[in-house]
DNA sequence: AATTTATTATGTTAATTTGACACAATAATA
DNA sequence: TATTATTGTGTCAAATTAACATAATAAATT
């Protein structure tokens, strides 16, 4: 029980020190494989996945909000960020499978039995605003916490049971994703420094969801003249070897502003 | 006194029935004479202008406290309207003159001398949402309410001084509108139900803040397959009269789902 | 009634872009 | 040395674009 008890002081100072009401959901997402994959925490009550959320402090901005909770989970700061929408529907926890509401009002009854404060604070109507994060995959190292099994990578194709309304949460940023494309670095923000121009078109592939044409992809590229041409990669396979890539960082910046432009 | 004590006791039963520390901003934008304009309401307090802004009641889904707050502004129901962006600054409220926050807040007192508990609520920090709407300028009919002395419609290349961070917030939903265009029904939504190829095009050119050439613009909207032809229209003008035309609803809707994929 | 004026509808053309496919180059394997 | 899979580059017809040209026409002017 010191576990716990020291767990809810903890909680105690952070939860009442919050707005109260409203909090922040990150979609984090990653790429490996020519998958495009979403960092999600399971649960120690009900082994439901939830997106790594928080709350923001009474003095501080929402997006410096946003910030530090990505931080607290992925250990990385200076990720790209940006907010996508804010979701304020009045049933949205009770999209939650009733079951696994229950035990988690119980779990926190039980935590708070002499906090009144904490489990008014915590029954409350809440509204979230969702973040989505761009990372670099490899560079993250994603560790639960004391209310958390696990903290893994799930692939978009295969998103496990969540709790309350986080599918829909995704499945909106993933919508924003597409719809903003031609504004957000997702080359530079999600692939390594080096990658090939297979690397590149997968990813454009996983988030618009369909296939283009390997030559054409190349040639419009190219003609961005956003990236530089490294020395080629040996890869082991018994074929002809890719050349590498990187970003111009500031042609590429210098592109967004005004929008990518490409249609495919 | 009288109706100052009426409007406190109307207000206080919508603001204590609402989410604490959380408001809505609407962006309305209508167009008129080849220009974009917003609705804005002017305060009796110190002059400043807003946006027409509201809370969420607490049993009130956001969504639709946004549209009750435009109804009870333009009186009316059924306009697009659609979140942007929720601005949750720690600072947003001190982006105003010192001079007319210090006033509001005596007006505030004065009106809530005996009640603290308004006083509490509305002193709190916010943290607002911004919806915009896309509505015909003819079809509404603003009226202002017992707090500001008018409501009028403001063209975007001419924005009066605002309260808080309400510049801000206009300057991103316009910035918003563009990146989204290829989404919006813009041109179903601000224009009447039959116009001129002239009207479309200096509408794309009012958001796009740019020249289009004329004859390369009719054929690109035409391609798109959405447009229906009717009689034209005498002008009275010393000239050719331009051809009306409407959308044809269905096939418009269909086309934004998977964007119009226009590039100008 | 003929002429002028401003604006619209439509046409033309060269340059550019696109989609679809072809083919040679090449790193490892058989 | 031949085979294999994948990459870099080329080709080419079709579609699209930008820029400009021309004809149509509603009202005003003469």
């Amino acid at each position: 029980m010191t576990q716990n008890s020291n767990a809810a002081l903890f909680l105690e100072k952070k939860l009442l020190g919050s707005l109260p009401g409203l909090s922040i959901d990150c979609v984090i997402f990653g790429y490996k494989n020519h998958e495009l994959f979403i960092l999600l925490l399971q649960w120690k009550h009900d082994n439901m996945w939830s997106l790594p959320g928080g709350f923001i402090h009474k003095d501080e901005d929402m997006d410096k909000a946003a910030y530090r909770v990505l931080k607290e989970r992925t250990g990385l700061d200076s990720i790209f960020l940006s907010q996508f929408h804010t979701f304020g529907n009045r049933d949205r926890i009770g999209k939650e499978h009733e079951n696994s509401l229950k035990k988690r009002q119980l779990l926190l009854k039980e935590l708070y039995k002499n906090q009144p404060k904490i489990i008014e604070w915590l029954n409350k109507r809440f509204i979230t605003t969702g973040y989505f994060a761009l990372v670099d995959i490899n560079q993250t190292n994603p560790k639960p916490d004391f209310m958390t099994i696990q903290c893994a990578w799930q692939s978009i194709k295969s998103i496990p049971s969540t709790i309350m309304d986080h599918r829909e949460i995704i499945e909106k940023a993933l919508q924003q994703l597409r719809i903003q494309l031609n504004y957000l670095p997702v080359g530079l923000s999600l692939l390594p420094t080096k990658f090939t121009m297979q690397d590149l078109q997968k990813l454009y592939e996983a988030i618009l969801q369909k296939k283009l044409e390997r030559s054409n992809f190349q040639r419009k590229m190219l003609k961005l003249d956003v990236l530089v041409r490294h020395e080629k990669q040996m890869t082991g396979a018994a074929n002809k070897a890719p050349y590498l890539y990187s970003f111009n960082q500031e042609k590429y910046d210098l592109l967004l502003k005004k929008g990518i432009g490409l249609s495919f």
